[in-house]
DNA sequence: TTGTGAGATCTGATATACCAGATTTCAGAT
DNA sequence: ATCTGAAATCTGGTATATCAGATCTCACAA
């Protein structure tokens, strides 16, 4: 950070932009806004200015107010009409967001329970074993990765698109947490138990108890999260 | 419509901004755009020009700019980065819509049946009551307004507004073709028995029995949606 | 005929100025 | 001390000009 004289309270807490990378500005403030936001450096309901925003990020308000209503439309920032814009993010909408995560991850085993084909079995088979050898190995980043691996291959096995895009913006543990969960070796074997039943199902044609299974696995590692973000539990 | 000249091909799918209704035009924009689309008023595929529409609309490229990230994040458009903006909507995409509004109702439902208190029972038994009736009179207006309090009272009642929000999202029946469905008595009966039967399971507490019904019902009434608007068949 | 590349052109991306509600401030009246 | 309302001010909303990547055109060379 080399800032010259960061008079502006909380700049801190998002990085300015910077370079030549990402494609449009608008991209990349929104990707920034929406990390600091799912990471709590927002208090719920703060206000945020898009002109204060623009000189933080070193780029003009157009992009700032294109990424505001991406935002707004992902649910996570308020916008009153010539009043404000406030940040909307806590527990019970992390809560929230894991419930829809689960329904339409569920919805999607469902699916692709029904739909795969041999190669995509095969496949689906190949990442379980790998997730099986990382999990004694015990690195977490291959586990991060082979995760979103799995996910990602019964996505393509239920050939939804929309709901695979819808799914991406339930989105919100970042790579840091992942790391602290996936470093607890019962969390590690818990997981790795839970997607083998998942891809069992699937493989097996079984999509009632697939949906039930990828129900339960999204749910649990979502309170697995809360529990360490935000300390607290919650029933469904 | 009293255009002076009429060039602009297109121009007849969308009307242009004409009041000082609406808080403001972003909004006008976005929903005047949502409808259409959702309305097949626009190939899938085809491509949209941010300054045509700007023309049309009778406003500046702003609020367009900012209705077409809404619509972005909605995944009804796509945008290629100073290449263009495509309308991305079709049969499959409204199958999947009818999806995701599935698993996210049926998510909703679970937690009403868990969560729902005294007071608000008493409201879903009016409000079936009513259907009952207006099923009966077959008048199709009070039939789509008390659907919409229906599903209404069982979000609120599940304690889930992020949730709710997203379902918003999903919805894209408009009355006209609402009105046409509920026209047909068969319908009307089947409807009637699918919310007597939702709301009976969230009264009773049987949170798996609400899901499941739910989840039919939005799965079958999507399915009669469809088979009217595209005119074709789709298993779950 | 085919290939090539400079220039015209199209389109979204970005910056900026200004507009208009909403809120706050504060002098002045009661 | 309290109320009132006009003016200053804050904030997002909107319009517009300009920038820059992507494509298209088409003369011109091989």
């Amino acid at each position: 950070m080399q800032k010259e004289a960061s008079k502006e309270p909380g700049a801190d807490r998002i990085e300015k932009i910077d370079p030549r990378f990402l494609s449009t500005l608008r991209d990349h403030v929104h990707k920034t806004l929406r990390t600091a936001i799912l990471s709590g450096r927002f208090a719920p309901d703060e206000r945020v200015n898009e002109r204060q925003l623009a000189e933080q990020l070193g780029v003009s308000t157009t992009p700032i107010k294109e990424a505001l209503r991406q935002l707004e439309t992902e649910g996570l920032v308020e916008t009153l009409p010539r009043r404000g814009v406030l940040i909307r993010f806590n527990a019970s909408w992390a809560e929230e967001m894991i419930l829809a995560r689960a329904a339409l991850e569920s919805m999607i085993a469902h699916l692709a329970a029904k739909r795969i084909e041999r190669q995509e079995i095969q496949r689906l088979e190949e990442i379980v074993a790998m997730m099986g050898k990382a999990t004694e190995d015990g690195v977490a980043d291959d586990l991060i990765s082979l995760n979103e691996t799995f996910h990602e291959q019964i996505h393509i096995a239920s050939r939804c698109q929309y709901l695979s895009r819808m799914i991406e913006r339930q989105q919100f543990y970042d790579g840091s947490i992942r790391r602290v969960i996936h470093s607890d070796p019962l969390e590690r074997g818990r997981a790795l138990a839970e997607h083998a039943a998942i891809a069992a199902a699937i493989i097996s044609n079984d999509s009632d108890k697939a949906e039930r299974v990828m129900r339960d696995h999204v749910v649990r590692s979502g309170e697995t999260y809360l529990n360490i973000v935000f300390k607290k539990k919650e029933d469904i």
